[in-house]
DNA sequence: GCCAACGTTGGC
DNA sequence: GCCAACGTTGGC
């Protein structure tokens, strides 16, 4: 089991959306750091779902329903792949990004340290404490 | 709206 | 292969 982080604009493709939809190809990855995260995610892994620019921060869990495939917007273009993830839930409580980076425990995350990159990979540890700080429990 | 960080492009 | 210019991301 990986864990993974990854991140949406609400106003382009928001929680709410997934949720509305019950699913999500991930497409549009087009930078190779965050390409190679995702070929690595293995299905069942769990992903924290993450607001950039507006109402920033952790908002729920995730899970990989379907491994890397070629991505179809660029079908000439076969560098790129996407994934399929699921919701799993809402977290009870944004995570904003001004708590994560007050909590010493996650200052190596990469969210912090490569601030730019849309997919990444979580530790266990940091995975397990984002979701507490979020109010779930028993992820 | 601004700007820092950083990835990409293209000239040499 | 280097590096300046440029475009994009994303926090504030």
């Amino acid at each position: 089991m990986n864990y993974w982080l990854v991140k949406s604009e609400p106003d382009v493709y928001g929680w709410t959306h997934f949720i509305e939809q019950g699913k999500a190809v991930w497409d549009g990855v087009r930078n190779y750091q965050a390409r190679n995260n995702l070929k690595a995610m293995q299905l069942g892994d769990q992903v924290l779902f993450y607001h950039s620019v507006t109402n920033i921060g952790v908002v729920g869990l995730a899970k990989v329903s379907k491994e890397a495939y070629p991505d179809p917007t660029s079908p000439d273009d076969l560098r790129w792949v996407v994934v399929e993830l699921e919701p799993v839930m809402a977290l009870d409580k944004l995570v904003p990004l001004s708590q994560i980076k007050a909590e010493p425990l996650l200052e190596n995350l990469s969210l912090i340290r490569q601030s730019r990159l849309s997919v990444m990979p979580v530790r266990a540890d940091e995975f397990e404490l984002i979701l507490k700080m979020g109010q779930i429990s028993n992820g």
